[in-house]
RNA sequence: GGGCCAUUAGCUCAGUUGGCAGAGCACUUGACUUUUAAUCAAGGUGUCCCGCGUUCGAAUCGCGGAUGGCUCACCA
């Protein structure tokens, strides 16, 4: 091990600081360049070559590799989309030049001006007449050809899986792109994008562990959000009519391949309207973001295919553990008939569930898993949808439905529960549940009962989980592939 | 939290029965004026994840630990 101002640095790094010493010496500090007026971008140059042939251009990338042939140089330079060749003749930019930029590093920042040209092979290049070195890469990258492997290390140094995996980059330009498109399509429908706090003093509108911090001027506990609803349904109330948030939640719960501790969801909320129209616009959402973005509404993910062209399949979810799971909730009048039966099936359920409860349960046990294609499950159980409607002719239901895609949930909606009586009852029973230790049930928020008793239009709303609909259009096996910096746990604990 | 697997050069990975620590890429030097993972010649890669133990001798075997992956559980 070679040191370096009393550091030890491996061979490797200490060739480049003694380059980058050289370069200082000479006063040519790469460090010290500010700017580099570029003309043109890869892709451009690789397109438009039938007219950009025999021009000048200037383009800037990374260095990405080098091969020397004596007094000819070819480098693959790459930048924000995608790589180019340069081609560069001692000949051309002289024999000082040429010495000089032979000892740039594979991962420099490199700047070239020259002409559009075809090399013998048939490749569009630069020939290079003048190359300046931008900024020196003081650290080997990963090896060419098999790049960057090791998922821990891509998650926790992004910028170097950006670097050497093209298709990284890829996923993450068609993120940006859906969140494009569903702007595009809500804004172009008269909905207003509007901001609400993460920070607040209760966190409600779901059952999950929020994340507890201080402030310290207030000297009190705040929650960050693990919802936008509550927030939302208020400007409901306040007469915006269409509303819609996308952004950033948090929960303190397990971390998996489909959960992050934080995580980007759209909300949404209609005035006149119910979760009937919440359906249909879901299917239009998906459907025109997927059409828009990939050009298609087949998609393969992980080997399946899926196609999201409405209408989708909707079923009730006692139709649906009817038809999956062979228990038939229509005849199980009591919570004792509905546990022996789902026992009986081969579950083991909590003893102290209920009807609703137990309906769910064998839902998420027996269904979920088989819902590959999109499919919206109607009509949850009350006990575990707080903040819903009942359904007029069956109270123990409510008019939410949530959708499925490849077996997971997408996206969850009702029609909003506006009643602030029986709201402040369904609190009180999540209250309960928290007494006895369900650190997930729902916190009673005063206020937001407050604006439901100034009176909230019928209102229809919805939940998209942003990143796992980017898993699906993205054909992303982990949510972690989706999230440019997933949360990860620091090395030095 | 349980089970299984992995950790060796900057990166990707071999490493036999316990017997000198290896390859490719990258790097250095030299040759080469149209290459495509360029080629050819020569050269050095190192806390074998950490600790303890067994042994004449440990990357290899045992025990404990760390980190990660997969999976089950948990988690709308």
């Amino acid at each position: 091990m070679q040191q370096f101002e009393g550091q030890p640095v491996s061979e490797l790094v200490a060739i480049r600081r003694d380059k980058l010493a050289e370069l200082r010496q000479g006063g040519a500090d790469p460090f010290a360049v500010t700017t580099y007026g570029v003309t043109h971008h890869s892709a451009q140059i690789l397109q438009d070559f039938e007219n950009l042939e025999d021009s000048e251009v200037r383009i800037a990338g990374r260095l990405m590799s080098k091969r020397g042939m004596g007094k000819v140089l070819f480098c693959d330079l790459s930048d924000r989309d995608g790589k180019i060749q340069l081609f560069i003749k001692q000949d051309v930019v002289g024999e000082a030049d040429y010495s000089v930029i032979k000892k740039y590093d594979i991962g420099d920042i490199v700047g070239a001006e020259g002409t559009v040209f075809k090399t013998k092979t048939g490749e569009v290049s630069v020939r290079a007449a003048k190359v300046t070195l931008l900024a020196k890469s003081m650290l080997p990258l990963p090896e060419k050809f098999h790049g960057l492997t090791d998922t821990d290390l891509r998650y926790r140094q992004r910028y170097l899986d950006l670097i050497v995996n093209p298709d990284v980059k890829k996923t993450f330009v068609t993120r940006s792109r859906i969140i494009t498109a569903i702007r595009a399509f809500l804004d172009a429908r008269g909905y207003l994008e509007v901001d609400t706090p993460m920070l607040g003093t209760i966190a409600g509108g779901a059952a999950a562990r929020p994340f507890i911090t201080h402030h310290n001027t207030l000297d009190m506990d705040m929650y960050l959000r693990i919802a936008t609803e509550l927030h939302l349904k208020r400007l409901i109330v306040g007469g915006m009519e269409k509303v819609y948030e996308m952004g950033r939640i948090f929960r303190n719960e397990g971390m998996s391949i489909k959960h992050n501790p934080e995580f980007t969801t759209i909300e949404l909320y209609e005035a006149f309207t119910d979760y009937n129209g919440m359906m249909n616009l879901t299917e239009q959402l998906i459907a025109s973001v997927a059409r828009d973005v990939l050009g298609t509404m087949k998609i393969a993910y992980q080997g399946e295919e899926i196609d999201l062209t409405p209408p989708w399949r909707r079923i009730t979810m006692t139709e649906a553990v009817k038809l999956y799971a062979g228990i038939d909730f229509d005849t199980l009048t009591t919570d004792e008939q509905a546990l022996a039966a789902v026992k009986a099936a081969g579950l083991s359920p909590d003893a102290k569930m209920s009807r609703g409860e137990l309906l769910n349960f064998c839902f998420e046990a027996r269904v979920e898993e088989k819902l590959v294609q999109p499919t919206f499950i109607l009509d949850y159980p009350v006990e575990v949808s707080p903040l819903t409607k009942k359904k007029p002719d069956a109270p123990e239901l409510t008019e939410r439905f949530e959708l499925f895609i490849t077996a997971r949930e997408l996206a969850n909606a009702y029609s909003e529960l506006n009643d602030p009586f029986d709201q402040r009852e369904r609190f009180m029973r999540q209250m309960l549940l928290r007494e006895k230790g369900d650190e997930e049930a729902n916190m009673i928020d005063e206020d937001f009962l407050t604006a439901l008793e100034y009176g909230m239009p019928p209102c229809g709303g919805l939940g998209i989980g942003i990143d796992r609909l980017v898993m699906l259009l993205t054909d992303s096996y982990s949510i972690r592939d989706v999230l440019l910096f997933p949360t990860m746990k620091p090395l030095d604990k």
